[in-house]
Order: structure tokens, then sequence, then C-alpha cells
DNA sequence: GTCGAGGGTGAGAACGCTATCAGGCGGGGT
DNA sequence: ACCCCGCCTGATAGCGTTCTCACCCTCGAC
């Protein structure tokens, strides 16, 4: 079926290793051998054998990626920029979604780990490794983190300032005079959720406002969960003036809680949301966000990656970059 | 650094022989030394180098996804419905961006022909092909196409309604009243953007209106060029009364170029979209849309790609999934 | 005229696996 | 006593590359 350098050899008339090296160009050949060779691979339609290729040189030129889910509009923009400096360097993405469990993502992992990727970047649905990726690290392949940080494990990691982010965004609301802010958060097991709620804690604490257990639900992932919990909020007894929203899809849930209750924003309630999508700007009132740069994010785990794959072997490194506050119109500040 | 079969013979006390049969599981094996291998195999951490396996085997499992961009959500939930059916088979997707360029999608094809991926995906930028999908089926390796057909080449393709679906919104505005129908509409040179244009075509035959140029507007296939397209649409001498536009990126784009103008819907402007998604139910007014069924597209074309995998020679298979037209408040109509 | 240097080439090992083949060993049938 | 067969094992041939090594040939230097 596909062709081989042997095929190549015959047809142009020499060893099998002089067609080698007129193709990858190392060892003396000479000048008129290595346009024969040429021609004839190009006669007979020859293509390396990437397999065979990577047997030997112990390099797929292949990067696996694993995140919660593609479909998440946060991770498409990620793979993106990652995939694009990626390719550059002729290295392509193998993909594979954990569904933010961790027993799926080991399972992946491992399947990552039998295709013998380059290297690896991972979105850790759990703040503790489970082995797995110790175990692609002690074989020595460099494994980049995105988003969320694990404590003790190896790896480069490239983060943004969460708990920052999260403190301005509540800042904000504290100075438009809400006392009562409602926080909806998905599960503070990934560590960036965690990050953000600290961020909240910190903010109230600064403004002399005490913690309420009552006005925090945290609930799973998906926009569903942001809409139940956002609703538990709205329609409990002391309902809070604003609620800030922890995740894209949280905002999303938020959104539709507000509007089957019948209230507007920002009147009734103010809104915040963390993360920044296209749709924040499509809905009436635009919604105020905390904007990550999430395609720099996949482009500055490429750059860690590379360095990896390169030879750099300093101490592991974790970069923060930086959020921004974006006041639109749902949470009544003026831009 | 990683533990070959070998390793584990030794430590088991066997020969790489007898070592590969029992992890295999071809062959005789003692029960005794069946356990002995394993357990070896497990004390000294081996894992099966799949790219030896894949060399012999001439299988890879792994299947090579192209698409436009994987931003676009369209084909991020298409991804993930393919890549879940292919996961239970034990396949692994590798993910290439076209960013809707021949030019790119050859490069990114070839790249992927190299790693010897078992099948490919392809979600073609253009209709006529350039022979770097051929090639591949010319090396015996299955090629499904999604999204968009392209013809003369021998692959199967898993579509929607595209025409079907387009008349059906084109007629709904039609009974609606409106007789000067604006078609915002990405590159024609797009298979199923044609299609959906020959909808539009069929639908105003059907009710006596004669096609007109001045009322489609094409570009590109970006929110900006549907935006700008839009606008130009909507501040002619005879603006439309109602919009039609044929992809997602072009309903966002027109909704904006509405809104800066002051534009309301459905009473300046009616509209309906080509493809669903998310946010056209957070926005007020809802957008109605011809939805497509796509997490069930890549589920059909995992199902075509290993129908190929496990041997099928059945000639080339189109397949045409069923859209719908979901009515909601943008376009006046009743749902 | 001989020798060495260097351009050019072919043979062949290695990567880690799958899979076939030849053979050893013990036991049951004749 | 012999043979055959069934169970088990080791040796070995690839898969298609990369790359080293040994060799040959030619030419210039002594």
């Amino acid at each position: 079926m596909a062709q081989t350098i042997r095929d190549v050899a015959r047809e142009a008339g020499v060893s099998q290793a002089t067609a080698a090296r007129a193709l990858a160009g190392y060892g003396y050949v000479a000048e008129v051998t290595r346009r024969r060779v040429k021609d004839a691979a190009v006669a007979i339609g020859y293509q390396p054998n990437g397999l065979a290729r990577a047997l030997v040189s112990g390099a797929t030129k292949t990067i696996g990626l694993v995140v919660g889910d593609i479909e998440n509009p946060f991770f498409a923009t990620a793979a993106r920029g990652l995939a694009d400096a990626l390719e550059r360097e002729g290295y392509t993405l193998v993909l594979a979604n954990s569904d933010e469990e961790l027993a799926r993502e080991q399972r992946v992992v491992q399947a990552l780990r039998e295709r013998l990727v380059d290297g690896l970047v991972v979105v850790p649905s759990s703040g503790d490794d489970g082995g797995h990726l110790a175990a692609i690290i002690a074989d020595g392949r460099p494994v980049v983190l995105l988003d969320r940080a694990i404590d003790g494990l190896g790896a480069d990691a490239v983060l943004v300032d969460n708990e920052s982010g999260a403190e301005a965004a509540m800042h904000h609301l504290i100075e438009l005079g809400h006392r009562r802010i409602g926080i909806v958060s998905d599960s503070p097991g990934i560590a960036s959720t965690a990050e953000r709620l600290a961020g909240c804690r910190v903010a109230l604490e600064a403004a002399g406002i005490a913690w309420d257990d009552e006005l925090v639900s945290i609930g799973g992932s998906s926009q569903t969960d942001g809409y139940r919990t956002a609703r538990a909020l709205l329609t409990s007894d002391r309902p809070p003036s604003a609620v800030f929203t922890l995740s894209n899809f949280m905002t999303a849930g938020a959104i539709r809680a507000l509007r089957d209750l019948g209230l507007s924003m920002p009147v009734d309630v103010a809104l915040v949301g963390f993360d920044d999508l296209d749709w924040t700007t499509l809905v009436e009132p635009q919604i105020s966000v905390v904007a990550q740069p999430v395609s720099e994010l996949g482009q500055a785990v490429a750059e860690r990656l590379l360095a990896r794959l390169g030879g750099d072997e300093s101490p592991p490194l974790q970069i923060r970059l930086h959020t921004r506050l974006i006041i639109r119109q749902s949470c009544g500040g003026r831009a």
C-alpha cells in the first residue's frame, strides 16, 4: 500500500541506506544521486512513515491535551491558542475530554501515555494528582497544567490570577453599595474555583462584611447546576442584591434564573460573571465580567512546553496571567 | 526510561516471546507463567509502547479530525459527539484546524497522513478536493466528510438537510408576510452554504418572489463579516423587513448590527438564523433558528468511520440528518 | 609509485512490538 | 516399546525508519 524507503531505493537504483541519506539529508550523498532519489520518491509517491520514524527517534511530535469538555468555549479557545503555537513547531494535538471526572481523566491520560505523546497539557479535574500525571513526569515527559494548579506535582502551571480577579469583582459590587452578595460557584474541588472563592473572602473581609454561607451556593459545573443554585439563592428568605458567578456556565444559568423569576439586571439584582464569552455582549443588558486572557493562556502553555521539550531543566514554574474586570451594564456600575 | 517487554521477561525469568504471549494473550502460556509475567509487568511498571505496536499491527487506533476552527461551537459540539463515540472503541482524536483555508487544510491533512491516522474526518473548506483527501483514500484509509460534501470523492459524508432547512425558514418568513428578505451568507464556496442558498431560492420561487441579488450579502465566515454584511443590507436604500442568517456567526453579527442601528426584533426586522447555540435563548428576544442535530452529526460520523474500519466496502454513503425549525420570538411568528 | 584523505556507498544494527515456527516434554493409545 | 499429539517455550523474522560502520574509489602529496 504505502511506499517505503526501500521502494524509493529500488526505483532509484541505490541502496536503502543511500536513499535514506538523500531523503533525510545527512551524511555524504553525491548531488546526482540525491536528485535521482528525490525524483524517484516523488515518482512513486513516497510518504515517510511517521510511526517508524518516531519509534527510532523517540519523539512523536505529538502533544496530548486533556480538558474537561471541548464544548466549553473556555477550553476550546485555550486549545486553539495552544494548537496554533505548537503547530508552528511541527507538533500536533491529541485531544481528550475528562468530563471533570478523575477516573476518566486517568483513563485518557493512560491512553495518551501509551500513544507516547511527547508532552502533556492537562486541565486537572482534581487538585490532587492520583499519580497518573506523576507517572508521565517520571517517564521524563513534560507536563504543563492549564488553568488549575496541583501542589506537589513537579509540573509547570499556567494560570490566571483567580484570587485577585474575584476580589476585584466583589470589591466593585461592594463599592456599588451591595452588602449581601450571592456567590454562584461550581465545586471548590476545582483549584481555580477555590482560588476565586478565596478572592471573594478577601474582598468581603476588607470591607468588614461577614462571610455568610447562606449566600454561597455550590453545585456542579454545568449550566443547569448554575441555574438551580442561582435560583435557590434568589428565592431564599433574604435574597442577595447582587450575584457573582464563578464560571461562564454559572453566569448563563444565573441569567436564566433571573429571567424566569422576573428579575431584571441591574435594578433588581446586579450581576458580575467570571470569564468573558462572546454572548456576554449579545444579551441585554451586557454582562460585566472578569475577563481572562484565554487564548494567551494556551500560548503561554505552548511556550512552557516547548521550552521543556527543548531541554529546559529549571525548577517548575508557575505563571499567572492577569484578569481584567470589564464593567458593562449588568452590575449597575458605570463603564 | 520506559520499560520494554524484554525487561518484563527478564524480571519474570522467561523469554521475550513468552512474556509477549502472556501479556497479549495469544498462543499457549501456562497459567503460572502468565501470572508471573503479569506480576512482573506490574512490579516494574511496564507500559506497552503503542508506537511499536502500531508499527507492526498497522493500526494506530487514532483518528484525525480537521475542522475550520475548534472555537466554533458547531465544530466543538460535533467533535465532542465524535470523540465520545470513538473513544468507546479505543480510538483517540487528533485535532487540526484548517481556518477554512484549502492550503492550510492540505498541510494539516498531510501531517495527519504521515502520523498514520487510521481514518480521517474532515470538514472540507472547499468543495473541490485538491487531491489531498483522495490520496488518503488511495492509501486505503477511510475518510468521512462532516457537514459538507465533496462531489466525486469516494468518501462517506454525513450532512444535514441544509436545503430543506433553509427553505423552511424562508417559507416561514414568507408566510409571516415578508416579501423582502435579506440573506446574510458566508462564502458559497462552502458546500453547506451553497445548499442553504439553494433552499432560499426554492422557497422564494415557490412563493413567486423574484430572487434579488441586492438582498443577498455574501462575506467571510467570521462574526465581523456577518456584522458588516448585515449592516450593509440594513442600511441600503430599500432595506429588508426580515433577515435570514446562514450560520451562527452570521446570526451573532446580524444581531449586533441590528442593535447598533437601533432596530428591534421582530417589529423592525424579523430574524431567523441557521444553527442553534446556547446563547440564542439567552438574548432578548430569543432567536428563531433552524436547529441542527450537531452532536448526532458527530456520532453518525463515528458510526460510518467505524463501519469502514470494520471492513465495510459498500459504495460511499451520503447521510442527511434532519434540521428543525424552532420558532421563538425574533421572527414574530408564534411558537 | 605508494599512501592517506576524503567523498561516496552499502550492509546491517537498533527501536519495541506481534506473530510464526521449530522443538522439548510428558502422557495416552496401539 | 513406539509414536503421536497436545501443551508449553524460546528463537527469530519482520514492521520502516535512523544512523553507524566498514569499505571502495579517486585524487593529490610525497
